[in-house]
DNA sequence: CGGTTTCCATACGGTAGAGTATGGGAACGG
DNA sequence: CCGTTCCCATACTCTACCGTATGGAAACCG
């Protein structure tokens, strides 16, 4: 058998674990000890895939950036109506979990050198989806331009205040009031 | 003259100063050291006048709280105009700067253990007055308060496009137009 | 003036993690 | 079967910070 099937670790799996942690605990406190402790090997492993922690991190980022295109593309390209791709947008909050709970912690990390220029692109591309969206409903490229970032925005605050425990429960009644509450406004109608 | 008309500092010196390296640089990077070097001290100092780094951040952010808790009775508070009210909740990120700034960062360590009451009760504070000037324009109880927290997950997640530099500066014409289309969106007519 | 308190510097020990150096065992290839 | 390559463990060094221990100078107080 190749002695790959699976006693040895590659470098795939390092990312996998790395955005894992960062999931849970935020970028911060990605350490290469504490993640070859949990991996249940010692750094002297890391340092043979890895140069640095840095170059962990950048390719760690660059695989969910890529995940998260995809997903974008797949969850939301697909939908017809604009109106219904909006109101997708929002419920993908609740399905997709981890590729969330990693952006949450990627937005906490804002500030950060490698973080940054994702978050950068990454809202880019959403932006603009959404105002598609809205042009297709009618508005006017201003005006469509304007409400993606407020419905963005939106949706940013959204995770702020997950963050902070205080959004109701993804599937509890309240919730899905509220999620109607923000679609009748945003949404034209 | 008595012993401190300026040369010696007392502990309301080092919570503004460690304010003042949050606002900059985050709660991570708010440590004893480095805060010493900059006023021009050393640890010695500072352990004189607090117990441990807990104490200074508890310290710190109570200061903060209390000053914030004061700026929005203040600002707002006085306006009789709930729409208007509500206009100048928003071209309020614009002024008092550095109490945003401060807040920008800690809204970026949400997870932390002393961060996050402190958030969890300045957002319910400031959730409460938006509620209630929807409600004096007109809205029902439970369509305000999904008003208020979509209002203030929009300035939410402002300030996180903030920290990506994905925001028109605050003072330019596209900043006034997009505040127009937000302003026209959220408030109603 | 002498003692005490105030405020701070210096020096020390302890922890956590980054990166490096080195060695070794298991698979692989000839 | 033997050398090489792969993958990882162990054992360093180095840096940054926390918190403590101690001493000392300046101000204050009786």
């Amino acid at each position: 058998m190749k002695r790959n099937e699976k006693e040895t670790l590659n470098t795939v799996d390092w990312e996998m674990a790395a955005l894992q942690l960062v999931a849970e605990k935020g970028v911060q406190s990605l350490a290469i000890e504490p993640l070859a402790r949990r991996i249940g090997v010692t750094k002297g492993s890391f340092y043979w895939h890895f140069s640095s922690r840095d170059e962990l991190l950048d390719r760690s980022l660059a695989r969910w950036e890529e995940h998260d295109q995809r997903n974008l593309a797949k969850s939301l390209g697909e939908i017809d109506d604009p109106r219904e791709r909006l109101e997708t947008f929002f419920r993908r909050v609740g399905k997709e979990k981890f590729t969330h709970e990693v952006y949450s912690e990627l937005c906490s990390a804002a500030g950060h050198r490698q973080v940054e220029p994702v978050l950068e692109r990454v809202a880019e591309r959403r932006m603009k989806y959404l105002a598609a969206a809205f042009e297709e409903l009618g508005m006017e490229e201003d005006s469509a331009r304007y409400r993606a970032r407020l419905t963005y925005s939106v949706y940013l605050g959204f995770l702020q205040l997950q963050r902070q425990h205080q959004t109701p429960a993804l599937s509890s009644e309240d919730f899905d009031a509220y999620l109607e509450h923000v679609i009748q406004t945003l949404i034209p109608s």
